[in-house]
DNA sequence: TATGATATGTTATATTATAACATGTAATAT
DNA sequence: ATATTACATGTTATAATATAACATATCATA
């Protein structure tokens, strides 16, 4: 089983590299724009990097914007289920790692006789800056 | 603005009666392979129906599978926030429709120094009927 | 050092979504 | 009733996102 502490290969090293300098999640493209230097020359590439970082959380996608993300949290254990306050005047991401979540989503998940596996959150608004902004 | 009470046009109306008949969400190219008997032709005119009725309210998207459902509560208000209980096993969804969600998204935002304005909320797991069949 | 599992490089292609522009339709203001 | 306006349509082309398939390479470990 692949674990948050094994190392990492070229690839996946480059791209973790990069989406940890981003102040905002990327698209897979725009990875690979970034990176070509380093010798990444396909999308395919890119995607099986980010695979496997998602798979250790290292990294999650942000499904509504098909982007991605470098995981904040050490030893982050969500592979599965992620919660994300997304800005919508500056892109800039904060995830949320509360357990109380997915205690949440369990119970309104019960209530409706369905049993919760994970979830997938995006919040959107304004972050602690841009709300001063107006 | 546009209303839900609003009269739909041909390819709008098409494309709404395919969803509300569908046990699953549809993918756009999948609505398009079904409805290309009733004269519309071109992904275009699936997508821009597709947008008229999200912004109506009448569909919804749900992000993490690039699919489209239509509403089933009569007058809806959800143009923008969306919860989805989607089942792993039968693809089945069913939207969640409360208020209390946007409330607590609301506190655990403002906890964050966030400014909540929708979410969209996607929770994975087993339906009553699959979650019994193990 | 053989083995098995995983990662890589590469080409091609599938899937999802939008741009651009000419034309059509329908409500309503004159 | 018709000019005006706004919106919807039809069409072709293309952009953006993601995966298939397959040959080769790397690396841990039996």
């Amino acid at each position: 089983m692949a674990l948050a502490t094994e190392k990492l290969t070229n690839n996946q090293q480059t791209v973790l590299d990069l989406l940890e300098h981003s102040k905002e999640p990327l698209k897979a493209y725009a990875i690979l724009f970034n990176i070509q230097k380093k010798g990444i020359k396909s999308p395919l590439q890119v995607y099986r990097a980010l695979d496997k970082l998602i798979e250790i959380g290292k990294v999650h996608k942000i499904e509504s914007k098909n982007s991605f993300i470098a995981c904040k949290h050490k030893n982050c254990d969500s592979t599965t289920s992620t919660s994300f306050l997304i800005c919508e005047t500056c892109d800039q991401v904060t995830e949320l790692k509360k357990k109380n979540l997915s205690l949440y989503f369990t119970k309104q998940s019960d209530q409706a006789d369905f049993k919760y596996t994970k979830h997938n959150l995006e919040i959107y608004g304004a972050c602690k800056d841009c709300k001063i902004k107006h």
